[in-house]
DNA sequence: TCGAAGTTTCAGTTTTTACTGAAAGTGCGA
DNA sequence: TCGCACTTTCAGTAAAAACTGAAACTTCGA
């Protein structure tokens, strides 16, 4: 029978190291993963080596992937009073984290994908021959659909948790 | 000055190509996506072998990721009346598409998730101390909203467009 | 039952991505 | 203005993912 300090421990390291696994399947790199699991379940702000030290990392990845998390915004840095060194530390409001990684999302995959499907369906317009309609009505079926899904995306990113989550939830309940 | 065959033509290939590249950002291998982007491009069915030639890409290639494409549900096998060879033919409903990357998703990477956080809040529930308690109550807040979201996503992708996407739109908009 | 047409598998290779660790950079206090 | 504490960068390396091509397998018609 183990001490409840190192049940929790075990349940913290389950978290991190899930999460890392998780993260690759949603395109996030282990370690970042990792570090905002850290970060999250840290009841204190940690340090570049204490997170080196705790996932048994290089200093190099640890900068890299702290200050990536940091361009995120799932984490900021926090100045220990008379400490030089930085202490990171994680937003934990569960919405707030959920609407930075729409806005982001967003940024990086939507809005890129929108472009394309604009220029496609912009450059076939003039067009005639059923092939070329086809493939136009293509880019804009895709477009308006994206379209939508960015607008519905900037939406959420704005909004207060109170405001959206009750109709939601009362929409697809 | 070019010809509508060839602005057609460099439009699609355009499509194809940052399709892929979108892919990669999105966690799906560029083969995969481009074949996808091919075949809902196509207006008729495609054999293994055009889309080896059409992408330049091996047998091996090709046909594992066509095989993958059948999985998720994005494309179906087509058999051409007299031919012994498999077609290969895109879904082409862009609401259909969206249930079934919703779908798929949902169940590759969200009720994974899931798990994890029930696992890890269940082994904590009965701990006490501040630390402790602050992970629970961690892991019960990500899971909540998990949860929530597996919800409306089984709820999305089994839902006629019809129904949901003028309720989404006004909720949104 | 054989062989041609087609499909699948997989060991080996290439490409891409992630990571390390040491060197260079920064900036503060004495 | 030096040296210390700390951070950032990056060339080189390791690990992971994707891809190739040929061999094994399947299916079907003669």
């Amino acid at each position: 029978m183990s001490s409840p300090a190192q049940t929790l421990a075990d349940a913290r390291l389950e978290f991190v190291t899930q999460w890392g696994v998780l993260g690759s399947a949603w395109g996030i790199n282990r370690t970042m993963a990792m570090l905002h699991a850290l970060l999250l379940t840290s009841p204190i702000p940690l340090s570049t080596d204490d997170a080196m030290e705790a996932l048994q990392i290089s200093r190099g990845n640890a900068n890299t992937n702290l200050r990536d998390l940091v361009a995120w915004g799932l984490l900021r840095k926090v100045v220990q009073p008379g400490q030089r060194r930085d202490y990171f530390e994680a937003e934990k409001d569960v919405w707030k984290i959920f609407c930075t990684v729409v806005r982001e999302r967003k940024r990086r995959e939507v809005d890129p994908a929108l472009e394309v499907l604009q220029r496609c369906a912009e450059q076939t317009a003039a067009l005639r021959g059923s092939e070329a309609r086809q493939f136009h009505g293509m880019m804009k079926a895709l477009g308006e659909f994206v379209e939508l899904a960015a607008r519905i995306m900037d939406r959420v990113a704005a909004s207060e948790r109170s405001k959206i989550v009750p109709a939601v939830v009362k929409l697809f309940k």
